[in-house]
DNA sequence: AAACGCCGCAACCGCCGAGGT
DNA sequence: AACCTCGGCGGTTGCGGCGTT
């Protein structure tokens, strides 16, 4: 049986509300209070639907909503949320005072979501989206600067724990090995940085002048990571493991100072990884936002988020078990 | 100044679950 | 148990404002 339409629609109005609407319904919640939607219309002298009164008061009408732009923290929390929650607006809602599920669900469509995207963030699973914008960086960064933050970039996404698949698949990494190859063969495409590089690693392989063993356990790889003797040419060791071999090192349980927090979010500029990886207590998930509210743009504003949306959310700021 | 396109937001639509009869 | 109503939710639409050409 189909359901009865919630109001017969003939003759009722839609579209905008007038000033005289809002007021007739203002006024007639004040007397009665909300509630009894299907016969309030009626009750208030008003040609609209039921529906239509409940969303006019609940969205735009109810006098403790707030309105204007929304601050850093609501942004900050809706974000964290919605990691958390998805699109339940609703969910989201309750926890911003004076903000609307419909209002939250506006700002994430035309103003977060885009803002991700262009970040190279998937909106629908916050995770960095390397198809469209990561790989060329981690490439960068693993050749050029910091192979093992790189490596964890990339191991991280294959092994990501919160995806049924990998981020990664198997032609991307093929294609990361090409690009390596070629960069092997073309020493000159790097930066100065490289250079220097190059001339650690060879210090490095002629103190050592050890052939690398294969790696046989996720332990073995953290153990690597944890000792902090890290070479690139280790990293494209681990490479060519992750791609050949299928090995697919857990970094889940890792707590040495590459851990997740630590590692640059990998649209940043090779040179900016490197000194922001340097820095022992850089924290990317900062709250603090008197820097950022101070800047109005929306540049500066990509380019604070940028830093603090790679985040693990703060205990301390968000209860899931509460949400939960 | 006019035309056009884009963007943001209010409002609508269809579906669902809870609760009552 | 089946049916119905109501309120709520998430997705989508359409209009008005604004910027660009």
């Amino acid at each position: 049986m189909g359901r009865a339409p919630c109001c017969d629609k003939n003759g009722l109005k839609k579209g905008p509300w007038t000033t005289e609407e809002d007021a007739m319904l203002v006024n007639y919640i004040q007397k009665h209070g909300p509630g009894n939607w299907r016969n309030l219309p009626k009750n208030a002298g008003l040609q609209r639907c039921g529906k239509s009164c409940r969303l006019r008061w609940t969205n735009y009408l109810r006098p403790d909503i707030k309105r204007g732009r929304f601050s850093f923290e609501e942004e900050e929390t809706i974000i964290q949320l919605h990691s958390i929650l998805g699109n339940k607006w609703s969910a989201i809602a309750a926890r911003l005072p004076g903000r609307t599920d419909n209002e939250i669900k506006n700002y994430w469509n035309t103003h977060i979501r885009k803002r991700l995207l262009r970040m190279g963030i998937d909106p629908v699973t916050h995770a960095p989206r390397i198809d469209l914008l990561d790989l060329s960086s981690i490439l960068s960064s693993y050749v050029c600067n910091n192979p093992a933050a790189a490596l964890l970039n990339l191991s991280n996404l294959l092994n990501s724990t919160h995806q049924q698949q990998p981020l990664v698949n198997p032609e991307m990494l093929r294609l990361a090995t090409s690009l390596l190859s070629i960069k092997q063969a073309n020493p000159e495409m790097c930066s100065q940085n490289y250079n220097l590089h190059q001339n650690q690693i060879s210090n490095s392989q002629e103190q050592n002048n050890q052939v690398l063993p294969p790696l046989q356990s996720n332990d073995q790889f953290q153990n690597l990571i944890q000792g902090g003797d890290f070479s690139a040419d280790m990293a494209k060791h681990l490479m060519q493991q992750i791609n050949v071999e299928g090995f697919s090192p857990n970094i889940t349980n890792l707590s040495c100072p590459l851990s997740q927090e630590n590692i640059v979010p990998p649209n940043l500029s090779a040179d900016h990884h490197q000194t922001a990886v340097s820095q022992a207590n850089y924290v990317p998930c900062s709250t603090t936002s008197g820097t950022y509210i101070n800047s109005s743009t929306e540049d500066e504003k990509e380019s604070y988020c940028s830093s603090w949306l790679k985040f693990e959310i703060p205990e301390s700021t968000l209860d899931i078990s509460d949400i939960m």
